[in-house]
RNA sequence: GUGACUAUCGUCUAAUGGUAAGACAACGGUUUGUGGUACCGUGAACGAGGGUCCGAUUCCCUCUAGUCACCCCA
């Protein structure tokens, strides 16, 4: 597939591309040296910058809506029902709160992140998920006193580096859900739970759960150290990548895909058994919780997450499609740490994100129904001057009276109107002629039996509401 | 960040070393104030830049973008 232009862009049919094009290239070239001068610099044409979306970015035209208008709905709609409220941080924040919490050697941070100084010489980044900026209001606003758990949610665009591909772009949505100040494992439970729910809602099947207990940071390090020594010995055997990780990360060397490093770390020690007593019982209650509520999950031990902000519980979502294949719709955990580590009294805290891209993704390769907008099912059809001012007031007035309208204004016989009319499939179609206009009339036409009567400008909504009421019952 | 493949009207496709055909969609019309079909017509594309060549949409290179795998994750 090549890059698609939206058929609402094709509009402009005056501006030629071609004369686009010859217009720029001559004179683009004092321009085109600016910009080199950074250290480096975009080799697109000015012109085609003007005409491209950003690597990795794109629109959401009108035709995807409806999967976008149902994942909002359902996401707000169970924000409600388990008492979250919305919260909306801004997209841009200081860099270093997302190194501070998200961790330096991660590779969010390290090659993900959109970072640039602004005209005040602050360094800052668009927000790369968005616990970071929303842990930060709740300290910033003093939320730690309002009663717990605070339940936060929200929904935005989020920026990550990466390189492009189906279900992944450098501007993607993402749903989000905190909840603050209760350690309690129910809340893992219950977040998980709302995450089920939210995905279910949506229509997705085989969803699981992944879960896994990273536990607090001593018992990692306890953890860590005892991999290393472990994977060490056997060092050579691993592939560069991992060998790399052993020293940053050591713990990513078990989510790695290579067969040999699967194989080596088969009977590697798991995380599982160096928890510390509290995370353990932690552990096993949310398991307790979950079975209880009879969610698919399974437990796995490989289960990292690329935030270093995570203690005790991380989860992830994952769908499995036709092939087998399986992916990440979202994923969370449990932070206890973070807050206080932002300098905010000691919280506990749980949270989650949910990929929006991914999750309509899979709505239409599961073939879930988008939500359908209601349909305009009364058309305004108008013929001469003296109509077409009357018109827009007419419809104004209809539209007062909850009736949705198509019309086509712009058109001028009445014969493409009612071809407009036929193909928007309405019901009712109400034309206003010079004569209409001057004896304060419209016709009232049923568009499905052909009939048509003329009725005086009181009577028009009644007209039209009988119709469509006549229709709706032998629908049923 | 690494590798592979791809790139023609708005969409889906075709052909070609001599600047491109069709379908769908769009717009207009078939006697002037009445729609579904039919018929006619109109507009609309070789991603960008370089090279080879008398000549490139076609061959080569670079870039860009998309898709896939890796990486990572959402």
């Amino acid at each position: 597939m090549s890059q698609k232009k939206s058929a609402l862009a094709g509009n402009g049919k005056g501006v030629k591309k071609t004369e686009v094009k010859k217009a720029g290239t001559t004179k683009a070239s004092s321009t085109k040296n600016i910009a080199t001068k950074k250290t480096s610099a975009p080799s697109v044409s000015q012109e085609e910058m003007l005409l491209q979306t950003l690597r990795g970015m794109r629109d959401i035209l009108p035709d995807e809506q409806p999967y976008w208008e149902r994942v909002r709905k359902t996401l707000t709609h169970s924000a409600q029902e388990y008492g979250f409220q919305r919260i909306d941080t801004p997209l841009v924040e200081f860099t270093h709160l997302f190194t501070r919490s998200i961790g330096t050697e991660t590779d969010i941070v390290e090659k993900e992140m959109y970072t640039f100084t602004t005209r005040g010489g602050d360094k800052v980044s668009l927000r790369p998920e968005f616990t970071a900026g929303i842990a930060r209001a709740f300290i910033e606003h003093g939320m730690g006193v309002l009663p717990k758990p605070v339940k936060l949610f929200s929904v935005g665009p989020v920026y990550r580096y990466d390189r492009p591909q189906e279900g992944r772009y450098r501007e993607f949505w993402q749903g989000n859900f905190d909840m603050f100040g209760e350690s309690d494992p129910i809340l893992d439970a219950q977040t998980i739970q709302l995450a089920y729910r939210v995905v279910s809602q949506l229509g997705l099947r085989n969803i699981e759960f992944q879960v896994n207990s990273i536990g607090v940071p001593e018992s990692r390090r306890d953890y860590e150290k005892a991999l290393v020594r472990y994977l060490d010995a056997q060092k050579n055997k691993l592939c560069q990548n991992c060998r790399d990780r052993l020293t940053v990360s050591p713990m990513r060397v078990l989510d790695c895909k290579e067969d040999k490093c699967i194989q080596l770390t088969a009977h590697a020690p798991q995380s599982l058994d160096y928890l510390d007593e509290e995370s353990r019982n932690h552990f096993k209650r949310l398991l307790e919780y979950l079975d209880e509520l009879e969610l698919p999950y399974t437990i796995n031990t490989r289960l990292v997450r690329g935030l270093n902000y995570y203690t005790k519980t991380v989860f992830e979502i994952w769908s499995t499609d036709k092939d087998g294949k399986k992916y990440s719709l979202g994923g969370g955990g449990r932070y206890d740490g973070l807050i206080q580590s932002l300098g905010g009294e000691s919280t506990p805290a749980i949270g989650f994100g949910l990929g929006l891209d991914r999750i309509i993704l899979e709505m239409k390769r599961t073939q879930v129904k988008p939500y359908n907008e209601p349909k305009a099912r009364v058309f305004l059809a108008q013929l001469g001057d003296m109509a077409k001012k009357k018109s827009l007031k007419l419809f104004a007035e209809l539209e007062k009276n909850g009736i949705l309208i198509a019309e086509s204004f712009g058109r001028g016989s009445l014969k493409s109107q009612l071809r407009v009319a036929n193909r928007l499939g309405v019901e009712v179609t109400v034309i206003v002629g010079q004569k209409e206009a001057l004896d304060e009339t419209a016709i009232v036409k049923d568009m499905i039996s052909g009939t048509q009567e003329t009725v005086t400008n009181g009577r028009i909504v009644d007209a039209i509401k009988k119709i469509l009421k006549t229709n709706q019952e032998l629908k049923v």
